[in-house]
DNA sequence: ATATGTGAATTGATTCACAGCG
DNA sequence: CGCTGTGAATCAATTCACATAT
């Protein structure tokens, strides 16, 4: 089977987002044209994107936004509700427990752990806060898939390879630091830190250059 | 003047990250091969990175950890503090004003903004919320260089182009949709939304494999 | 007529091998 | 002798042109 380039998997989650759109507009048809401007990419990219997976149009006429739409989806995993799990329960952690997009997407938040005693037993969301030991068996309990990780860089590492040892299959990474995939676990890092320091060094080259011109 | 991957900028912050933890641990000497190992990547690829700007190290002994720290520092335009103005005040907006890391790496919070009346004047890390008709205004007193943008998806084309037109030269945008980077200013998404969804691609396409052995 | 789907060409990034310097 | 720095080779991704289907 072929290998998809991460960044083609990237870009098919901005065209569902654009059919989504779509769809709620109402619109019932699109094209690659339209959907590369969206998108902020050439209209070859979008078909090369697609035919990894297919044939998803229709010559001459685009494509229809709701079979598309479906077939993303499908394509993604997200026709299924994922179970999710926070740990790390910080302002961040909260932050994201009340998140509003996550159950809108069939990320459904059922549990949440810390190493805080004082948090532990309080309700976020209408979920439990549990003490990080009870991972293993929680994560099996509830069928856990996602976890959100965000615990400080340090208890980074340990704690994936304690989720990833107890079933959970993939990690999304907020701790600014890089981390092992523990086996039979994908992860996925979401570095604001990393995005405000490339920032940096953009805008000072462009401010450099502007100095020498 | 050669142009740099963006992949390799995302890169040279991870060295960064590493040669600061090792300087905290009072390593002195490090090389390729290490700075590779916990990176995540080949040395060859830390050599090539490194080439783009210059020469760093020296030849049969590797690098200081001092100097190249300096030198990273110098290349991402860290060196200077960074005014940094948070531009929607929901609760990740909130979660970032709190955030202590910002202030570590010389991101300097001076001001934030809101649409709602119930928030603006109230305080939060010391720094007053201000309604964001003020944004021309205080982007010019305040000297902003850079915004974190965590407003609705809907008002985040608008919210960005006032920002730019004001004087912001850099915006990390948190909200879900791809933003046209304004005349003048550069834009990083933090999607995390789409880290999940990716995350849901992979899992799902390493469960259909496993059924199909 | 029109817009998709796709092999071929091009561009870009990564890997390699080794020359060069300490 | 060890490890960096770098041109050359490989590999991957994007762009293109056009044949194809409606």
């Amino acid at each position: 089977m072929a290998s998809i380039p991460t960044a083609t998997v990237s870009r098919l989650v901005t065209y569902l987002r654009i059919l989504s759109q779509l769809d709620e507009a109402e619109v019932t048809r699109t094209s690659s044209e339209h959907l590369a401007g969206e998108a902020h990419v050439s209209a070859f990219q979008v078909r090369k994107d697609l035919a990894y997976f297919g044939k998803f149009g229709t010559r001459g006429a685009g494509y229809s936004v709701q079979t598309l739409r479906q077939e993303l989806m499908r394509i993604l995993g997200l026709t299924r509700p994922w179970n999710v799990a926070i740990v790390g329960m910080g302002r961040l952690g909260e932050a994201l427990a009340v998140y509003p997009n996550l159950a809108r997407y069939d990320f459904q938040l059922t549990s949440a752990f810390d190493v805080d005693p004082a948090k532990v037993g309080r309700e976020v969301n209408g979920v439990r806060i549990r003490h990080a030991d009870e991972i293993p068996a929680a994560v099996s309990d509830l069928k856990i898939d996602i976890a959100l990780l965000t615990v400080p860089s340090e208890a980074a590492q340990d704690a994936a390879n304690a989720l990833a040892a107890a079933g959970v299959t993939g990690i999304l990474n907020f701790a600014p630091t890089v981390i092992d995939a523990p086996p039979g676990a994908y992860v996925e890092p979401v570095d604001f830190l990393a995005g405000l320091k490339r920032l940096s060094f953009y805008i000072q080259r462009s401010k450099a250059k502007e100095a020498t011109t």
